[in-house]
DNA sequence: ACACTACTGCCAGAAACTGTCAGTAGGGAG
DNA sequence: CTCCCTACTGACAGTTTCTGGCAGTAGTGT
């Protein structure tokens, strides 16, 4: 069991670094020799690990990640499908792909009679088809990660058009649209726009002055909402 | 390689199998000695695998599934964790649990970074908070998977109450209701029932006459919805 | 009492893993 | 071009782990 265990702290460390890595340092790092460590890589390779090496460089992992063997009980397996069904269905295209991507990967490690209960699920997910939105929310997601200020050109309910800097923190996926949460510069306040009401945005090079995580709060302590 | 490979046949073994089984067919069937076999099962029991055996009888594995390790990219991590935090909160409670659950489990092996985008994702799930249901729905989904008869006693929007006899075949989860769908003995067609509006019911001994699947089918193609 | 089974400890042989050494090849800096 | 750093592969011996056979204990049902 030394071997996986070994193999798991690899990734990490892997992880850890976001330039490349030497194997030296590597092998170092997990305690082991640098020919184990070129055999572990191969190995994490094998497993479908995203790990690239370029000679004179070193190594680097691909943003991603492994999860070890977890058990999991029938009603979770069923909530992981169906809530991976809804995402294919009620988010933006990108995400959405990336829910069947996950659901597909799942369904065939899966034992032919499990996979065949997945296909005609005893739960349907059934919302109403969202309006397609003009804007691209996977780079919108992009944006928020990075903790980016965005240039916004946004129609209001009048079809009024504004352009406004905001710093975004949060995407909300609601039953029939999509709203990006964000600190409004121009009304120095906390506002809401509707995904299908952005006329245009760009995300600037520049990284808004507070965390990420704060405004989430200070925004659910503004909403009277539960943290969850 | 070769081992880990042999633990995931045993499990799959283990599974197609309903009865218990002894040790010694499982060690046949993997082509292993009685003792490796002992080992493998208590090795399998270390991961976390629900298997229980007893002396006289053999071994049964509790329903479950064992995942091996697997790739998951940011996107695809992304759509599993707002999958399952809109189950946690759109479904019935037991199903709404093992959502939770599920997410509680891949988080607890994700690294700290990432755990902490979890925890304040870049995603809100935010839904109608949905009326409870009187009914057990956990129980319906166990006889949806059984294909058993059910017994319903049902209020209708007028008020008026009805006992039937139904075959349910999936569990439609909307925006803010979740329905039954079954095919209703009385009627002789399909019929849908609001949760909420489902006074009582009874699973039946007796299983209905027809496949689950072929009568989903059925339904989709009476409703002119594209299947999945 | 008997057959069947799970389960554990022990030990020798088999298999896999590991480290050391040697060698090939690609990338970057001068 | 030369030099250094790096990824990568093969071979081999020492170490560790795995495996199978054997013996023995204990729980279950007939």
């Amino acid at each position: 069991m030394a071997r996986s265990e070994r193999l798991l702290t690899l990734l990490q460390t892997l992880r850890r670094y976001r330039r490349p890595v030497s194997g030296m340092v590597l092998a170092e790092e997990t305690g082991v020799s640098l020919r184990t460590l070129y055999r572990d890589i191969a190995s994490l390779q094998s497993q479908g690990a995203d790990i690239e090496g370029e000679p004179g460089i070193g190594y680097v992992l691909r943003p991603g990640f492994m999860l070890p063997p977890m058990m999991f009980s029938q009603d979770e397996i069923e909530a992981l499908v169906l809530g991976s069904r809804w995402v294919a269905r009620a988010t933006d295209s990108r995400l959405a792909a990336a829910g069947a991507d996950a659901l597909a990967k799942i369904a065939a490690v899966l034992p032919a009679e499990m996979r065949e209960a997945i296909d005609q699920a005893a739960v349907v997910v059934a919302t109403r088809r969202i309006t397609e939105d003009k804007a691209d929310l996977s780079l919108m997601r992009k944006a928020i990660r990075g903790e980016r200020m965005v240039q916004l050109t946004y129609g209001d309910v009048n079809g009024a058009i504004s352009t406004r800097r905001i710093w975004p923190f949060a995407l909300g996926y609601f039953d029939n649209a999509r709203i990006v949460m964000a600190w409004c510069e121009l009304r120095q306040d906390f506002r809401h726009f509707r995904a299908d009401r952005i006329v245009d945005f760009a995300v600037l090079e520049a990284r808004y002055p507070r965390r990420r995580v704060v405004l989430a709060r200070e925004w659910h302590a503004q909403q009277g909402i539960a943290n969850n």
